[in-house]
DNA sequence: ATTAGCACTCTCATGTTGAGAGTGCTAACT
DNA sequence: AGTTAGCACTCTCAACATGAGAGTGCTAAT
């Protein structure tokens, strides 16, 4: 395909952006008033014709404005729009409005999630961070019936994790704390793997207590990500194109049934910076509908979670990479501070 | 106002059985041919117009069938529903759901909720179970930072809390557990109340963490019902209530932003038995045009928690009610395992 | 290469019409 | 007295018609 004239990237530069705050299709007429090119609208017809010839917009029908097509919005995003970093202004404000909230993970993620919807109007989504090969920090057992125990484990990072544990026999609360006490120094942080090791060295309850460790640290491991909160729905129910209710439950379904989500989550978490995926380039069906705009937070080598946001093909990019890009940055170094 | 004939009760109550099925307004004639009433078309007319002047039922314009109104559900609810016992199929069906899935509260939480949502077709809500007056178990100090500690407390009935914990010197992991293992057998089993009435007894660090345990504790009876997890927010989109995006939007807002609702679990938590809710009674501006059934559950002087429905006036109420009951009992008895 | 001019197409809001649904009333019936 | 047949009346809803407005695509002039 021929490459774009100057005259060409600017008007289409118009159309999405134009199309992106209006959602309206975007007439000749109103390019030429509106942004005060220096020539007629039917020059811009034409134009308009040609970016149509290569795909880049259409319109709905034959007496209405041009709307961007999903190849449109993604040359939109490679090379019209200016490099995305957030006003300094949201940048601090947001950062204050983290240090008003807890030394906590969850109510960074609630935030984070807040922000994120609240910034792009649109839903944000966000996993809570998990490490690859968890490492357990300590872990206890605590009585909670004759024959049942619960078993808490808190990993490196600060992540916990509860799992009930019933036992054959009865057990008191001194001979679990024993089972732990023991226990705790050898595993220290160590892997599934790691403990699963030691379990030949291991007799009797301790080794079915390790065992049951071992097995909730793999688990975490395999589907530590299938966890996707999510926020913001009423966002992108304002929006126009969720004017038919069918459409809307589209997506409460998509959100709903964690399905499809956590299909497209570690996906992203492969991958290195924000990850922009509009409408039909999408893999999942049911998403073909809607745009993405993801990026992997976390410490490098330890833990790692993805948030982002979902909405509209006609999501506002340059927002949504933005603030994307600067809360997984934000989100990375608080993390930092967990991992020390 | 005259209490109703016998008659008319018998209409009333296939108005709203067929309407809340249906969703449309009922006519005359369908009452006449369908239920083979022994009477025409005529008389129920007339009788429907006594039910009007009642207030206990409406018609959206002329020639339309007739619609009860919230009022004419209260009488549905009241004294015309036959006792609300869910089928054993269905209570061994869930049941053996339960048995599938483990030991974990919040396993239990989230299969009540998918439970509740399919079998009413509505959003189902549901509290995690919280103590008016908590009971430390057991607590943990784990280092995260030279002097940054994770605070890990266990609650009676197996709650989790977790608090990050900042020191003005550097401690060491050592430190940190000898403080865990001088306080834990004083605080055994003890309040909010308990820990703070012996923090003179103790000095420095200890008597630091003490505190932050005695306001953490506080704080989780004071505002435990903050959360409200939901659930089957597609189920009421697909009602024909909601074809109009904006009350969808409704619903949405209302779930999101959790003010209303944790406004209304705590009065729910003070009721015994199940609490019918229905459109205008709701003291809720925001509630009007929905119903609820609510339950408390837990156990007796030890925690609780509030689950149910929430949907359209237009609910019905006999497997809500019946669905709701059912759960709650059924959730009190695990979480009794939980405390033994 | 650009543009004015204009015919053409499609949408959308508005109005019209008629069928159908269901009521409320009246007068007859039991 | 209560019940019912009959029927006029009201309102909704879908189908169709109409016309203004929006915006295009093409042609021919600049």
């Amino acid at each position: 395909m021929e490459p774009l004239t100057e005259r060409q990237r600017a008007l289409l530069k118009i159309i999405v952006g134009d199309y992106i705050s209006s959602a309206m299709p975007v007439a000749s007429e109103l390019v030429a008033g509106k942004y005060a090119l220096k020539v007629s609208p039917a020059t811009i017809r034409n134009e308009m014709a040609a970016l149509e010839e290569m795909g880049l917009v259409t319109h709905p029908h034959t007496s209405a404005g041009r709307v961007p097509t999903d190849k449109g919005y993604r040359y939109y995003v490679e090379s019209l729009m200016e490099e995305a970093e957030l006003p300094q202004v949201e940048q601090l404000m947001i950062q204050h409005q983290f240090h008003q909230v807890e030394l906590e993970l969850d109510q960074w993620l609630r935030l984070a999630m807040a922000i994120l919807a609240h910034s792009v109007q649109s839903a944000a989504l966000i996993t809570p961070p998990v490490s690859a090969r968890s490492r357990l920090r300590h872990f206890e057992l605590i009585s909670v019936q004759e024959d049942l125990a619960l078993m808490v484990l808190v990993l490196q990072g600060g992540t916990i994790k509860e799992q009930m544990l019933s036992f054959d026999r009865p057990l008191a609360q001194g001979e679990l704390s024993a089972i732990a006490n023991r226990l705790n120094p050898l595993f220290q942080e160590a892997t599934a793997e790691q403990i699963q090791g030691k379990l030949n060295q291991l007799g009797g309850l301790e080794r079915q207590v390790a065992a049951v460790l071992a097995k909730i640290m793999r688990q975490l491991d395999d589907l530590g990500h299938q966890e996707v909160y999510h926020n913001g729905l009423t966002n992108i129910l304002s929006q126009p194109e969720f004017s038919q209710v069918d459409r809307a439950r589209q997506i409460l379904e998509l959100l709903e049934q964690r399905s499809v989500l956590s299909a497209v989550m570690p996906q992203v978490l492969m991958s290195e910076g924000v990850q922009v995926i509009i409408g039909a380039e999408n893999p999942w069906e049911k998403l073909r509908q809607f745009s993405m705009v993801l990026s992997r937070y976390g410490v490098e080598g330890e833990a790692a979670g993805v948030l982002g946001v979902l909405g509209p093909t006609r999501l506002p990019y340059w927002r949504a990479i933005s603030t994307v890009r600067f809360m997984a940055q934000l989100m990375s170094r608080l993390l930092g501070e967990l991992y020390g």
